[in-house]
DNA sequence: ATCTATTTGCAAGTCATTTGCAATAACAAC
DNA sequence: GTTGTTATTGCAAATGACTTGCAAATAGAT
């Protein structure tokens, strides 16, 4: 049995941990299982308060160093959200297809979306710079098509931020 | 002469501040001169440095609070770059063209990387989303071409990092 | 020159994330 | 199962990027 299909039964992890010397503890496995069931992006504190329904002791830091495992095992994916929602970062499982993250600059709402030419850029990297790629993170910033309603064409003002799109920078 | 054109005349700020009731301030104007001058992605504190040889009584908080507002006129890009290089943030003057981020994980350099699929991405989601982008962060951690051939096809260990090729997930 | 709202500098605060360290626990070897 | 080694944990303290409050300064309109 290859490998990643062995390591995928066993939660995605076991195999890999073993590999690098990693332990398996269960600090280790309830923090991805949250990852692996979450419906949504979660950030470290929303981690520990779920971590800690399951184990009461379990503390913040153990949340951060294990998530920094899980990004270099490359199980687990940091997200920015483009800062909408504070300076804090958001992780999710990895998925099997990879997706990118579009956030509503006036409702904001997160969203995830699929498209080839994400898989095309990755390719075009390969090819044209040798360049090995081993995670992608794309987060596109704007107006969701409700609130574009709402507002008409031109998404007048969110708290303020009133950019008339007229003179934005064009982009090639 | 279209409003845009007249913006970036004026050095791309001078018409969009004064349509939001905003004040040309010489340290905004000073900080946006450097963003478009600089040949790298700069944070906050580089900026800072930067602006005190011109002004040396500029404060880092009002590096932050003009940040924002570039930002908000899309005339500033905030990028991440996969917190290669700690937990803060970089900026650049938005380019004519949009170009991705590309990090290497081994060396730590950073190359910004253009193709036309990063527009399709764009395209795609507007007309299937009806989404309006506003702007676009695309971040690749990786290795490059010079670390791939010094280390063999399988970048082996960079500081502890090391994740065998074979068990990485697939990404469709 | 005058007025008004925006912006600045300074000081203090917030809070996500990291680090030091001794105690605990994985897990491999016996 | 017992033992030994080393990764990992929890707790406490530190770090540092970024924000906020506020009075003084100043851009830009009249
Ligand atoms: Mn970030
Ligand atoms: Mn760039
Ligand atoms: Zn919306
Ligand atoms: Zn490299």
């Amino acid at each position: 049995m290859p490998l990643i299909r062995q390591a995928r039964r066993q939660g995605g992890l076991a195999l890999l941990a073993k590999q690098q010397g990693l332990r398996l503890t269960r600090q280790r496995r309830l923090i991805y299982s949250i990852l692996e069931a979450a419906q949504t992006h979660l950030n470290a504190k929303q981690i520990l308060a779920e971590a800690q329904k399951f184990d009461p002791g379990i503390d913040q830091v153990t949340i951060y160093r294990n998530l920094a495992v899980l990004k270099r095992l490359r199980v687990v994916d940091e997200l920015d959200l483009l800062h909408l929602k504070g300076d804090q970062h958001y992780y999710e499982a990895r998925q099997v297809r990879a997706h990118s993250h579009v956030a509503c600059l006036s409702c904001g709402k997160v969203f995830e979306f699929y498209t080839p030419a994400m898989k095309t850029i990755d390719q075009a990297l390969e090819k044209e710079c040798g360049f090995e790629v081993s995670f992608t993170r794309i987060e596109i910033g704007g107006y969701c098509a409700e609130c574009r309603k709402k507002r008409g064409v031109s998404p007048a003002s969110l708290k303020g931020h009133k950019v008339p799109r007229s003179v934005e920078p064009e982009r090639i």
